[in-house]
DNA sequence: ACTGTCATGTAAAACGTTACATGATTCT
DNA sequence: AGAATCATGTAACGTTTTACATGACAGT
């Protein structure tokens, strides 16, 4: 249920169409919570069902429109109350750990492979969060931008201070993993030299 | 799928009904991959329908049997390939990090309160996994022990020091969370006192 | 004309959660 | 006798993934 609160979350900064929406994703939301397209337009869809968007069609191109999503009062009060309500906590459930707590079974050659892969993948994630972060300290970030010529100084402020340390926490798990696989790859390597 | 994989890492320390499975899962495997009863018995079934286990109907009492898993050579080479095969890394999917994103959209107080909670969560889970981990690090953790009895002195040693560095992993993990939480309440103090 | 990107989905399968259901055994 | 724990599931529902499907528009 939290992909509706996520898409509800970005159109709160500005109206959007599933596509702005799936691909806009990328860079903001989709970092704290990924879907897929398929995922995403018929969602779009209950979500209007249920009052919670109204959808606007825009003229695109010279013969054909696109479905525009604006956010309804009871959409804000949707989103406003799922804010409020008390969060219900996940369990860790990661196959990364998963691995990493047999990897006596692994080949150490397959091993040190899937943890070069995860190191790979951190990396180039983390630096994705940093120039986000960057963004977001610089006002420059889009869809902070777009909330901010709608929202007066002081909660716009807000607004910013608080996408900014959801970063820093995302930041922080990033530098933590990559410290972590760093150690697994150490620890093949002394284990497989016996 | 990764839930077949845990429990068949589980077996490979000692034979185990679904009872001993999903009440042991509490202290080892269940840190790492959580799952409730009503999922691990019928994948128990499946599995055996598979080829990756077979159970041996033991007494229990004067009357009743219980079912108790064996893993086969099937799922010995089974669990070996997953551990060779490379890892499908998951995005990034927590509610929590959505929340704190948009926390500006939350009463300052129910803000508060569920950044306590998840305070309290993290704070006894990492009891949980440190208390753990010392188990592992004394070698007194039964699960650990169990395999160890049937482990060549070498093997044993590898099984432990693996163990050890995914708690080490998850230990890294709730502090960070615990750490980024703190920041979380410090934030919205501040914030919320203009 | 062709390629890339914009645009919007459906369908089936896999995975996971929650609630319900039941009975035997052991301990006090 | 009653409570706690051992034991094993089914059913319904919701979420997520994967694969498939289609067509219009814009730029070269």
């Amino acid at each position: 249920m939290s992909l509706r609160y996520a898409l509800l979350a970005l159109l709160t900064a500005q109206p959007m169409t599933g596509y702005d929406i799936s691909k806009g994703f990328s860079g903001s939301v989709a970092h704290v919570w990924h879907a897929p397209d398929s995922q995403i337009y018929p969602e779009l869809n209950r979500m209007e069902r249920d009052g919670l968007l109204t959808s606007e069609q825009v003229p695109w191109g010279k013969r054909s429109t696109k479905k525009e999503y604006h956010v309804t009062e009871a959409g804000l009060t949707a989103f406003r109350a799922w804010m409020d309500e008390p969060l219900d906590i996940r369990r860790q459930r990661d196959p990364a750990y998963l691995k990493a707590a047999y990897l006596d079974w692994a080949q150490p050659e397959a091993a040190r492979e899937q943890l070069r892969k995860q190191r790979e993948y951190w990396r180039d994630h983390l630096a994705l969060l940093e120039g986000t972060r960057a963004m977001l300290l610089d006002r420059s970030h889009p869809t902070l931008v777009a909330r901010l010529s709608h929202l007066p100084e002081e909660q716009g402020e807000l607004a910013a201070r608080y996408r900014i340390h959801a970063y820093n926490g995302l930041i922080a798990h990033a530098k933590t993993e990559l410290a972590w696989i760093d150690d697994g790859l150490a620890l093949v390597d002394e284990l497989d030299g016996q």
